[in-house]
DNA sequence: CGAGTGATTTAGTCACGACTAACTATAAAC
DNA sequence: GTTTATAGTTAGTCGTGACTAAATCACTCG
C-alpha cells in the first residue's frame, strides 16, 4: 500500500530526481550545473528548485557542494525508473519499438501513466528485471538489481562473456549495434584487441565484428554463465 | 504577436478543446459557465482562456454569447478525441482493463502519447472504428462516422435491435451495464415499455432484462442489422 | 420600461518553473 | 596569500493557468 505522501509529484520534480539519481548512481556529484547540463537549463533555475526539492525533504542541500536524494527522494526516483524501464520494455516488445526510439516517448509517459497501468505491463511482460538496453528495472519495493560488469575493452582476449547492458541512449549508436547483433544477451568471444585505445574483434555466433573503441566502452559484459 | 501554435498544444488547452468540441456535438451551447462546470473551473478562468483560445485562432468567441471551434480548433478536437478512444480501445483489449475504469487513465495519457504510438495501437487493434463505449473513433483524417441512433425508450414493444453506444461514462453504470451483458453490439428485443417512464424490458440471449428509465436513456440503438 | 438576477468579463493575485543579470563562494595559480 | 576563474546563489522578470472580488452585460418579470 503506497500512501506516496509525495501524493503528486510535478513532471518538473520528476525529471529533476531522476537525473539526481543517475548522476550519484554513476559516481558524478549531483552539482547544480551537472544537473542543468542533464536537463538542459539555466543553472539558476535549477538552484531554484533545488531549494523547493530541499523544502519537500526529497534531497538534502550543502549548498555550494550539491545534492544528495533522502529516503523519499530515492523512492520517487526508483518509481520513476521503473516506469520508464517497464514503459521501454512494452514499447518494444508488444508495439514493435525498436530499442532506439523508445526512450523519447516512454520519457513523456513516465510522468503520465498510472501505477496500476504499469503494473498490467509488467504483467504482460512477465514481470522483467531487464529494459532492452539491459538496465534492471526496480521492484515495486525501490530494490534495485546491481549486476556487476566490465566494459568489453576490459576483457581479456580469448575471454567469452555476455553483453548485459549498453551503456548509451544515442540512437544512432544503438540502431548500429543493434544492426551488429550487438545486443544485451548475446554472448560473444573477444578475438583480439588493439593497443592503444585501439578497435576490438569479437566472434558473434561464428562471425567477426570489429567495434570502435568507444563503442566497445558502452558494451558491459559479464563473464558467468 | 500571439504565435503559438500547432505544433503543441498545452494540456490545459487539450483539455478545453475537447470539452468545448463535446458540448457543441452533444447540442449545448459552449458557454463560459457550461465549460467551467465541465472542467470544474471557475469562470473567470475559463474566460480568461478562452480570450487565449480565440487568439490562437481555435475558437471564435461571441463575447457574453459562446464560443465556437475554428477549423483549427475542431481538427485539434478531433485528434485529441482520436487518442483517446484508441487509448481506451487499447487498454480494454490489450492490458484488461474493464470499460468502466479506462476513462481517467486514457484522460492522462491522451496528453503523452505521440501520434507514432497512437497509430502503432490502432494497428495492433486492427484500425477500430469504435471504442468499448460505441463512440466512433475520429479517422486520422478528423473524419467521423455519425450513427443514428435512437434510445431504447424510443423503440417499439416487438422491435428488435443492436445496441451500438453507451451514452454515459459513470463507472457504476457501465459496471452494471456490463454485468447485465448490455453492451455494444449484442442485439436484443423489446418485450415491454412501462408508461410514465416506467422501466424497459428487453430479451437478451433469451434471457429478460429490466431495465430502469435512466439507464435506458443511455443505451443507444440501431435498428439495421 | 426599469429592477433584479444570473451569467460573463475585468482586475488583481498567486504558484510554478523557467529566464537574465548581477553578486558571492570556492578552489586553483602564481 | 592575493588573484582569478569557475561554480553557485540571489534578485527580479516573464508566461501559463489557476483563483477571488468586483463590475458589467443581457434577459426576464412586474
Amino acid at each position: 500500500m503506497t500512501k506516496s505522501l509525495a501524493s503528486h509529484l510535478s513532471r518538473s520534480v520528476e525529471d529533476y530526481l531522476k537525473v539526481i539519481y543517475h548522476l550519484t548512481e554513476t559516481g558524478e556529484s549531483a552539482t547544480t550545473t551537472a544537473i542543468a547540463d542533464a536537463l538542459v537549463l539555466a543553472a539558476p533555475s535549477v538552484s531554484g528548485m533545488v531549494k523547493r526539492l530541499a523544502e519537500a525533504a526529497l534531497v538534502e542541500h550543502l549548498p555550494y557542494k550539491g545534492v544528495r536524494l533522502t529516503h523519499r527522494g530515492r523512492r520517487a526516483a526508483l518509481r520513476i525508473l521503473r516506469r520508464h524501464r517497464i514503459m521501454e520494455t512494452y514499447l518494444v516488445s508488444c508495439l514493435g519499438y525498436t530499442w532506439d526510439n523508445v526512450h523519447d516517448e516512454a520519457e513523456k509517459l513516465e510522468h503520465a501513466v498510472s501505477d496500476d497501468l504499469i503494473e498490467r505491463m509488467s504483467r504482460a511482460l512477465g514481470d522483467p528485471h531487464f529494459d532492452p538496453h539491459g538496465d534492471p528495472i526496480p521492484a515495486l519495493d525501490g530494490h534495485i538489481v546491481d549486476v556487476t560488469t566490465t566494459p568489453l575493452p576490459a576483457i581479456a582476449v580469448g575471454e567469452t562473456v555476455n553483453i548485459a547492458r549498453v551503456g548509451t541512449g544515442a540512437a544512432d549508436r544503438l540502431r548500429w549495434l543493434a544492426d551488429a547483433g550487438l545486443v544485451p544477451g548475446v554472448r560473444i568471444t573477444v578475438l583480439d584487441q588493439q593497443p592503444f585505445n585501439g578497435p576490438v574483434t569479437v566472434s558473434l555466433d561464428g562471425t567477426r565484428r570489429v567495434i570502435g573503441r568507444d563503442l566497445a566502452l558502452q558494451l558491459l559484459c559479464t563473464r558467468q554463465v
